[in-house]
DNA sequence: TAAAAATACTCCATAGGTATTTTAT
DNA sequence: ATAAAATACCTATGGAGTATTTTTA
């Protein structure tokens, strides 16, 4: 259940369509395929149905679909988190006088 | 931020010594000190303080601690609800009496 | 029979390993 | 001087691509 995994199959529920959704995330078809069964092959269970007109989420895809993105919000509003407090120490603030500008430098 | 990432990190944090946390994960120090490396360079973030008797981890490092534990937290819940979910699903149970047992066979 | 997914390969990027060097107490 | 982390280099696994075949309404 990696994270790439669960955004290329929120794509796939969202489109229906592993062929037109591998298109929408710049993907071939076949490496959206086999990251997908790769997915349900980890988890030991099937997520999609497969029909001639494309897929759509079992029970069980539908379950990891809410906690897909919950997850995945979990993660972008860590990173969120993460660079603020860095950019808290970053944030510094310098003044000088032109005549200190000549002693220290501008670089 | 790849959840293999998050597991080294804990790790590393509790024990404060990439090296000896590489022998309890059964990893290399340099593989263990590289994913850390990336998970800084993609976070645009240092995580650990690093000295000469291990590392310690910086407020930015403690963050993620915790953040990372809640993410896997979600993950392997997530895991076992859709094992359950497809357990549900598998557990059908079939009655036939002998007779129709000789028809239709044991396999 | 047509549109979609699955297979069979090939290629490249990234994770991991070994040997060695740098750093800090 | 010693323990820990970083660097250099090599190998192997896994993600992605093209061409093709199988499946199902």
């Amino acid at each position: 259940m990696k994270p790439r995994q669960l955004i290329y199959f929120i794509k796939v529920v969202d489109v229906g369509n592993i062929t037109k959704a591998a298109e929408q995330l710049n993907l071939a078809q076949t490496a959206l395929g086999i990251q997908i069964r790769n997915l349900e092959e980890s988890l030991h269970v099937q997520l999609l149905d497969r029909h001639s007109r494309g897929v759509s989420a079992t029970p069980a895809g539908l379950l990891l679909y809410e906690r897909a993105h919950e997850i995945l919000q979990r993660i972008e509003d860590t990173r969120g988190d993460l660079i603020s407090l860095a950019g808290e120490r970053a944030r510094i603030r310098l003044g000088a006088t032109p005549s200190m500008l000549k002693l220290i430098g501008t670089e």
